[in-house]
Order: C-alpha cells, then structure tokens, then sequence
DNA sequence: GGGCTATATCGATGGTCATCGATTCAGAGT
DNA sequence: ACTCTGAATCGATGACCATCGATATAGCCC
C-alpha cells in the first residue's frame, strides 16, 4: 500500500471510483497492479467462477457447487479460485468440512469504474470511428 | 454446445449493459469471448497503452505518441497495439504517413458493465461479508 | 483411531505469450 | 527512382500458464 504522492489511478487497494483511465494516462505502477487483476479475469473458466459465485444465494458458494457445471478436473478448479483469491477478487472460509467463497464488491467495483467511459458512448457501438 | 434455453450473458456482442455477472451465471460461450477481451487488458503495457490513447486530445493518438513512454521496443508495441485491436478494445486507421489508434467505448463499457457490483457495494470495501 | 469426504498442493507437460532483432511494407519528399 | 521515416511482420527464444494425475491435508463420523 502507501505510495501516496503520485497523483496516478488505483495507486491503493480501494476503490477508484470516478478516475477511469479514460481521463488520464495510467502509471506505470498502476498498471502493473491492474493488469493482475485483469489476468485474473482472463479465463473463461474463472469468469464463470466468478459469476458463478456472485450470483449463488448467499452470495457465497461452496467449492463442492463449483466443481460440478465444469469439464475440467478439481485440482484446476482449486487452482482457479487461488488465482482468483490471490488477485484480491474473492475471499474464502473454510467452515467445517467445506470452503466457502464470496466475490469481493470493492475490487470489482474498482475494476468496473476503470473502464467507465465518460460520456453516453454506449448508443454508438463499436465502429463509429472507424 | 448451444445450451440455448438458459438466460445466460452476453450471447451476442451487443452492450451487454445492465447485466452485471454477479447476477446471473455466465454463459461458457460468453465467458470465452469475454475473456479474450480481459486478456487483452491483462498486459501493464497495454494497459498504459489503453488509457495513454483514450487520455490523448481529440481521442486518438499516433503510434508515434506511444512507442516514446514505454521500455519496449518497437515491434513490441506494434504487437500490443495489435492485441488491443483484435480483441476489439481499439480502432485504427492510416493517415498519410502515421496510423491513429482510438479507443472503442462500447466495448469498454461493455465490461465495465459486466463488473458492476448491484447495490452501493462501493463504500464497504473487501471483507464485508467475511 | 480408522475410514470417509472435501480441498489443496505437488510435479510434469504441452501450449501460449511477451519480447527482441532483422526485415519488410507504406508514404512522403527530393 | 532513390531515400528517409513510420509502422507492421517474421522467426526465434525464454518465461509463464492451464491442465492433469497423484498425493497430502483438514474435518467429520462411527
């Protein structure tokens, strides 16, 4: 943490709430910090881990849910949710025999305001420029 | 494949706007084409990139802006630049002697989107629920 | 304790990726 | 046409990563 003077974006762990880098170039810092996170979200066997999770009542889900909708063995399930938990985008407990796993709002919540664009610029998709 | 009865996300490339995946499970054929798109911002210098193009006036920038703040070489930023473009995050275009590199908003705020957390999730940050 | 179930860790393996130097392609100007 | 400059492509290389089976750890129950 700390590194405090640098006006750069997501220079901490919390939220960066209204500094999309659409408004300013990213430090070099930053990005290194970003794109960890944004590697973490980078298969889509974790994405779905994710929402997966998100969206299970509770808010939180057993390990024993998630191995189920999923082709892959359990050991790389359990490697997914430590990639996953090492990026900062879920917590877990383990409560008797089963670990739980709940999405951390905060982290998602920075990652999705990095991305904001400023304006209305969703009406015009994607080739307007081009 | 297929599964075309469930609700699931993004099926299409439209603005998935609205439809953060902490509501519903994400799709596989969704969560492969997302992913794709997060793992081009998963690289600090393409990162940089992103928001160095998105922040430069006029909303666009020449290649010849982006090779000078970087370590890398060249080629380098050629390929990320390319990353960037194919992953549909980037438009670009030949003018003359240089080529212009712009940020495409909808798709940036198709995954800033994805990521809203649903209620003010913001002001408790991380361990909330743990 | 002994066995059973749920997760995590380990070690190996095949594939993907970031990076480089060298080269090629594209446009402009002389 | 020649040359100069900006940018993309090529081929190689070392690092990283997703995945697996086998094994280890943790907690429950009899």
């Amino acid at each position: 943490m700390s590194k405090s003077e640098l006006v750069v974006l997501g220079q901490d762990d919390a939220v960066a709430c209204c500094s999309p880098m659409v408004r300013e170039p990213l430090g070099e810092e930053a990005a290194v910090d970003l794109a960890r996170m944004f590697k973490a979200l980078s298969d889509p066997v974790r994405l779905r881990l994710l929402s997966l999770i998100a969206s299970h009542e509770g808010g939180e889900a057993c390990v024993c849910d998630l191995t189920g909708p999923f082709d892959v063995s359990q050991p790389t399930i359990s490697h997914h949710l430590k990639v996953l938990r090492e990026a900062g985008l879920v917590g877990s407990e383990r409560r008797g025999t089963w670990v739980y796993y709940w999405v951390l709002p905060a982290a998602l919540a920075k990652l999705s305001s990095l991305l904001q664009t400023p304006a209305g610029a969703l009406p015009s998709t994607a080739e307007a420029t081009a």
